[in-house]
DNA sequence: TCTGGGGTCCTAGGACCC
DNA sequence: TCTGGGGTCCTAGGACCC
């Protein structure tokens, strides 16, 4: 059976999931920032419109937003990743296989469907989605993929779809990847692109037409693999469906403001370790390797020192106190006095799930275990909040590591404090607000 | 004043093995 | 004069994704 995939995607996703709860932004250039109200990650059309680009720092359209021109958000990930989850449970009603590829989008499997009915399902999909969470999105239906993400990028790109491409037809493959740059095909990045061009290789259509072998040698499998894609070939696997089945865990932040002392941060880097650990655990897994980072502000003209560290442990664990013991020691070897450090980060890597690891000569242990005390610690703050319990070494006053979200939303669906409020007689939200 | 935080996969080259 | 061939593992770095 040929396969036919469905990619869904939400439009400018953070900013959509603040209008379902503020309607006053329909219609307003908004952008949503990074942490620490760092750059603009997420863009309305109206925004673009304005000329605003992906990933523009804050401070240059600071004017813009004083002039009541546009509007700011910082970013809400409770928000935006309850809302995530709603927009993927609605998805798996269509199919039982869903394939969550970030949070704003996912590949949806409707192989076995007949062809004259894709199209049909594809509005579907985005009528309830819009109806059931407010969301708006884009659907690209197609026979892999990357062919997928073409007619989903042609469902947000061209009003007269209506925001559902049925791609499966080859004459109209065809004819969209004649006009679309090949910047636009997925895989292919400012990089690649550029070399391509040099190639006289502009629009997908073009991509399309080469050998793959030529592009192997020229450029890479993953190249190649692209290509075959977009002559119709499906090279790209689904992927088996273990939540949650990573291979390190990063917990790195850029700071609110310049951190100068050892204590603050060593501070950040404890917390950093607690929640790495937390998510190690939460996937059952165990780790024998970790990566410290520290880094100074490169955008700022002043003396830089960035450096790394590697920790090691005999045999896996998940204990956050392993970590935390060696943090300290680490710390110290590569902090350097007098500089403005401006982001950290802890890394780990070689995770393992438990079995089939070398054990230590001398350990006690054969396999690795939770310590009772993480479970509980675990337990309590997956019921009381994040943090309720966490290392003292954390610290109880502000810091000034923690990050500015100046124009935070509150958290609408995940917390009942801030649940909406709606006034049925002051008429305040429009009418498409149920 | 002010520029994110995650991830993945692949390749090349060095160290080391017999 | 003349110095192999095949393999693994690890790491760093590059490229991509959202």
């Amino acid at each position: 059976m040929r396969p036919v995939i469905a990619l869904c995607d939400a439009n400018a996703f953070y900013c959509s999931c603040e209008r379902v709860f503020d309607p006053t932004l329909i219609g307003r250039p908004l952008g949503v920032l990074s942490n620490n109200d760092g750059c603009i990650v997420a863009r309305t059309p109206e925004l673009k419109a304005l000329g605003v680009a992906m990933g523009t720092p804050a401070f240059r359209v600071r004017h813009l937003l004083e002039q009541g021109v546009i509007d700011l958000r910082s970013s809400n990930y409770a928000l935006y990743g309850d809302m995530s989850s709603r927009f993927m449970s609605v998805l798996e009603q269509f199919s039982p296989k869903v394939e969550v590829y970030s949070i704003d989008e996912a590949f949806v499997d409707l192989a076995g469907f007949p062809a004259d009915q894709l199209h049909g399902i594809g509005a579907d999909m985005k009528q309830r989605v819009q109806q059931w969470t407010g969301l708006p999105i884009g659907v690209g239906i197609a026979n892999n993929k990357t062919l997928a993400k073409l007619a989903n990028y042609a469902a947000k790109n061209y009003p007269a779809t209506g925001g559902v491409v049925d791609l499966t037809d080859p004459v109209r493959q065809r004819r969209l990847m004649d006009i679309t740059p090949v910047r636009e095909v997925w895989g292919v990045g400012s990089r690649i692109g550029k070399r391509l061009d040099h190639w006289g290789i502009r629009t997908a259509g073009e991509l399309s037409k080469c050998k793959p072998a030529w592009i192997r040698k020229e450029f890479s499998v993953v190249l190649e693999r692209t290509v075959c894609e977009l002559q119709g070939e499906s090279c790209i696997p689904w992927e088996e469906e273990i939540t949650g089945n990573k291979h390190q865990i990063i917990c790195s932040r850029s700071f609110g403001q310049a951190v100068t002392t050892f204590d603050d941060l060593h501070a950040a880097l404890v917390n950093f370790v607690d929640r790495a650990c937390e998510k190690l655990r939460a996937q059952g897994k165990f780790s024998r390797e970790a990566l410290i980072m520290i880094r100074t502000d490169p955008y700022r003209d002043a003396p830089q020192h960035n450096a790394n560290l590697t920790l090691s442990i005999p045999e896996p664990t998940c204990d956050t106190r392993r970590w935390l013991q060696l943090l300290r020691p680490g710390l110290e070897k590569i902090y350097r006095e007098g500089f403005l450090y401006r982001k950290a980060g802890f890394m780990l890597v070689d995770l393992c799930d438990g079995t089939g690891f070398q054990a230590d000569l001398w350990s006690e242990h054969v396999l690795p275990e939770t310590p009772a005390m993480m479970t509980v610690m675990d337990a309590i703050n997956r019921r009381y909040g994040k943090q309720t319990l966490k290392p003292a070494a954390v610290g109880l006053n502000e810091r000034p590591w923690h990050m500015a979200r100046k124009m935070l939303t509150p958290q609408y669906t995940t917390r009942w404090s801030d649940i909406l409020k709606v006034n049925a007689k002051g008429q305040k939200y429009p009418s498409t607000f149920h």
